[in-house]
DNA sequence: ACTGGCTCCTGAGGGC
DNA sequence: TGCCCTCAGGAGCCAG
């Protein structure tokens, strides 16, 4: 479901609900999401505070007094914030439930999603140490992008959605940058001149930005932690946009499979 | 070393 | 109504 901005609208808004509270118990109904979940959890997490919530791709990290809960929401995940004794609806497997009476309940139907206790050197795990650079960061830019993409023949889209190259950018982010930096997706990367990986570098940036200021796009089921779900999808230029007009040209949105994923551009303003 | 393809899982929607 | 097919915002793994 979420890309880097669905993910940071919800770090936002568990940050303040969430910070000081204290972890008392800890509710697992489903024993397999894509790793499995560890019945240990229901020992390790009470009793410890939540020092901070984080975000490291689309991973969230909380921050507790001994250590690093990681939570990946997969592609169907999302997470509410709701008094404990609700009643759980199908595939809400955890629930974390806080010394205010609320719980946080992790709810992922395709079960893609991860929930590992990291414990103090979250930085060295595997899930985390092979992250390339966020889309802020200073390193990333078209020079970076240009010098990993030398001599690859992979599609552009792919090398985007490499999550070793640059985090957070997944399918739909993804045709937008691209569309932005009037870049086919379909483009051999190793032959993406430097200027164009200068301006998709900054596209990147840009739709992110914007995505993020909506509070993240709403296909289907997105909400925020509070149930409210982002307004993006008005602003999309091209995913899921195939055969309506292009907003620079006219011409009719292209879709296309690019490694197996649904792939929107324009053919005549992407080259 | 890269690359593309397969895989995990459930649910929604379309065609017949 | 029901069945079968395709598709879905992710990403690890594997063979070639």
């Amino acid at each position: 479901m979420p890309e880097l901005p669905e993910v940071e609208t919800i770090r936002r808004g568990l940050a303040p609900a969430l910070l000081g509270r204290t972890i008392t118990a800890v509710v697992l109904r489903h024993a397999r999401l894509r790793l499995p979940l560890s019945p240990e959890l229901t020992n390790i997490l009470p009793g410890q505070r939540v020092l901070a919530v984080e975000r490291r791709a689309k991973y969230l990290l909380l921050r507790l007094d001994r250590g690093v809960l990681l939570l990946h929401l997969g592609m169907s995940g999302y997470l509410r914030l709701l008094p404990a004794e609700q009643v759980p609806q199908r595939h809400d497997h955890v629930d974390l439930v806080f010394d205010d009476g609320m719980a946080l309940r992790f709810n992922d139907a395709r079960r893609f999603g991860v929930c590992l206790w990291l414990g103090g050197e979250a930085g060295e795990h595997p899930l985390l140490s092979g992250l390339g650079p966020e889309p802020w960061d200073e390193d990333m830019t078209g020079n970076y992008l240009s010098a990993f993409a030398a001599g690859r023949k992979s599609a552009i889209k792919n090398l985007i959605m490499d999550q070793r190259v640059i985090v957070g950018v997944g399918n739909i982010y993804a045709s937008e940058a691209l569309y932005r930096a009037g870049i086919a997706p379909q483009a051999e990367a190793g032959r993406v001149s430097l200027a164009r990986y200068r301006r998709l570098a900054e596209a990147i940036r840009e739709v992110l930005t914007q995505a993020l200021a909506a509070g993240g796009t709403t296909l289907r089921d997105f909400r925020d932690s509070a149930g409210r779900p982002g307004y993006f999808a008005q602003l999309l230029d091209v995913y899921g946009r195939e055969g309506e007009p292009c907003r620079g040209c006219g011409r009719p949105i292209s879709n296309q499979k690019i490694g197996g994923r649904s792939s929107f551009f324009c053919r005549h303003c992407q080259h």
